[in-house]
DNA sequence: TTGATTAGAGCGAGTGCTCGCTTTGCATGA
DNA sequence: TCATGCAAAGCGAGCACTCGCTCTAATCAA
C-alpha cells in the first residue's frame, strides 16, 4: 500500500505498513547518515552497537537527563569500553546531534505526505494522525529532543522549535482555507493541535498505565479538533446572519 | 473581591485581583516557607537577594538547563559571591527543592477554589482558566519543574506528575457527572485539558512573539473543550435515539 | 602476521561546596 | 552629631571529586 492510498481516518497499523520508518531500518538510516564519522567497518557489528548505544542513551537520558548521564554510565549500560564507544561517536555533543539530525530528517519526511488531500479538514486529520503515529514509533527520539534541546549546540538547538513551527503554521494556513475563521483563531488552532499531538510522546507514562492505544488517542484528538472548528464556523455564521 | 464572587468566564485581570499569589508576595512566601534554612536575618536584603537568586536561576536553567548551570554562573549573574550565595541555600539540590516545594504549594492552593460551582461544565471552565492564569504568573517556576524534575531527588521528582494527575482525574470525574460520556472519553478529555493548559507555560516563546494574550488563549482552550464535550454528548444522544 | 577493535589508566578542565577572612550596617554612648 | 563596637553578611581561593576525552598496550579475527 502507498501513502496516497491511505484513507483519511487511517489507523496506526495502516500507517506502519506505508511508512519507511520502522524500528529496524531506523538503525540503517542512522548508520547511513553518519557513515563518514563512524570508524567501525563491519556493518553487522556496527548496526548492533549503534542500537545498543542509542537505546542506552535514551534509557539513561530520559530518566536522569542527558548532561548528567556520564559516558562511563553509557559504557556500563552498552557493555562497550570507552575506546569502543568512541569508535561510533566523536564526542558526547555529537551523539546528541545525531539524534537531532534523525528527528529533523524524519519530521521533514512526513511534512509533505498529505499535500494531495484537497479538503482542508481531512488534510488536518491526516497531519494529526501521522504525527501521533510517528510519535508512537519514535517516542524516545522525540522525547529526548523536546527535553534536551536546550543543552545542545546552537545548530541543533532550534531543530525542535523550527519543526514545531512548520507544522503549526501549516495547520494554521489550512484553517485559513476553511473560511469564517479569524487569523488569531487559526493560529491558536495550530497551537492546540501541536500541543495535543505532542502530548502523546511527552506523557507516554500516563497513557501506558491507563492502557490507551494510539488509535483511541488519535481518534479523540481528531474529534476534539473537528468539533472546535465546526463550532467556530457555526458561531461565526450565526453572527453573520 | 473574593474567589467565590468570580464569574465563570473570569479574565486574567479579575483572577489577579483575587489570587494571593502575585509577583511580589511570592518572595515573601518563599522566605517564610524556608525561614529555618536561610541564614540571613535582615528581611529586606533577604527578599531582594532571594529574588535575584531565583530569577537568575530561571534565566540560566531555562536557557542551558539546571544541571549545566554552574554555581559560579549563578554568582556572576546575581552579583553575589560563592559564600554569599550559600547564606540562602544549603546546596544546589536544595535550591531546586525550594522551587518544587513552591510549585506544589501553589498548585494545591488552587485545587479546591472552585468546588462550590455546581455545573460540571462551568467547573471545568474555571479550572482551565485558573490554571492558565496561574501559569502566566508562575511561568518560570512551572517551566522549570516540567523540564528539570527528572534531575531532582526522589521526593521532588514526582511533584510535577502527581500535581498533573490530580487535576487530570478531577476533570475526568467532572466529565463523568455530565453523563453520556464513556470512561475512556472522560480520561482523554482530562489529558487533553492538561495538555492544552500546559501549552501556555511550555511554549511561552511562541505566544509572546505571536502577541497572544492569556485571555485570548484561555478563551480558545475553553471553546475547544466545550465544543468537544457538546459534540460527544450530541453524537451519543443520536446513537441512543 | 596484520589490520581492526577493545580495554581502562590517565589527563586537565571544571564542578559543588567550605572556611578563614573582610566588609557592612546599625545600635550605642558621649 | 558622630566615633565606636560588633554581629551579620559577603567574599573568593582552595578542596576533593567527576567529567569528557585520549592514548597505548593487549586482544581478536582472518
Amino acid at each position: 500500500m502507498k501513502i496516497k492510498e491511505l484513507p483519511v481516518r487511517f489507523t496506526m497499523a495502516q500507517f506502519c505498513e506505508v511508512t519507511p520508518l520502522d524500528e529496524t531500518n531506523v538503525w540503517e538510516i542512522l548508520l547511513k547518515r553518519n557513515a563518514d564519522r563512524i570508524g567501525v567497518k563491519r556493518r553487522e557489528a556496527a548496526l548492533e552497537n549503534l542500537q545498543k548505544i542509542f537505546l542506552a542513551t535514551f534509557r539513561l537520558a530520559n530518566t536522569v537527563g542527558f548532561r548528567e548521564m556520564s559516558l562511563r554510565d553509557l559504557c556500563r549500560e552498552t557493555g562497550l569500553s570507552m575506546g569502543g564507544l568512541y569508535g561510533y561517536i566523536e564526542s558526547k555533543d555529537q551523539l546528541a546531534s545525531m539524534i537531532a539530525d534523525m528527528v529533523l530528517y524524519t519530521t521533514e519526511l512526513v511534512q509533505e505526505w498529505f499535500d494531495h488531500i484537497a479538503d482542508p479538514l481531512d488534510h488536518i486529520e491526516c497531519i494529526l494522525r501521522a504525527n501521533i503515529y510517528l510519535a508512537e514509533t519514535l517516542q524516545p527520539w522525540l522525547y529526548f529532543m523536546f527535553l534536551e534541546s536546550r543543552g545542545l549546540q546552537m545548530e541543533q538547538r532550534d531543530v525542535a522549535k523550527t519543526s514545531e513551527l512548520n507544522i503549526h503554521t501549516h495547520i494554521a494556513s489550512l484553517a485559513d482555507k476553511l473560511g469564517n475563521i479569524s487569523q488569531v483563531q487559526g493560529y491558536l488552532l495550530g497551537a492546540h493541535c501541536m500541543s495535543l499531538v505532542q502530548d502523546w510522546h511527552l506523557k507516554r507514562w500516563k497513557f501506558r498505565t491507563a492502557n490507551v492505544s494510539p488509535d483511541e488517542f488519535a481518534g479523540s484528538v481528531v474529534h476534539m479538533v473537528r468539533s472546535h472548528i465546526a463550532q467556530m464556523q457555526r458561531v461565526t455564521l450565526q453572527l453573520v446572519n
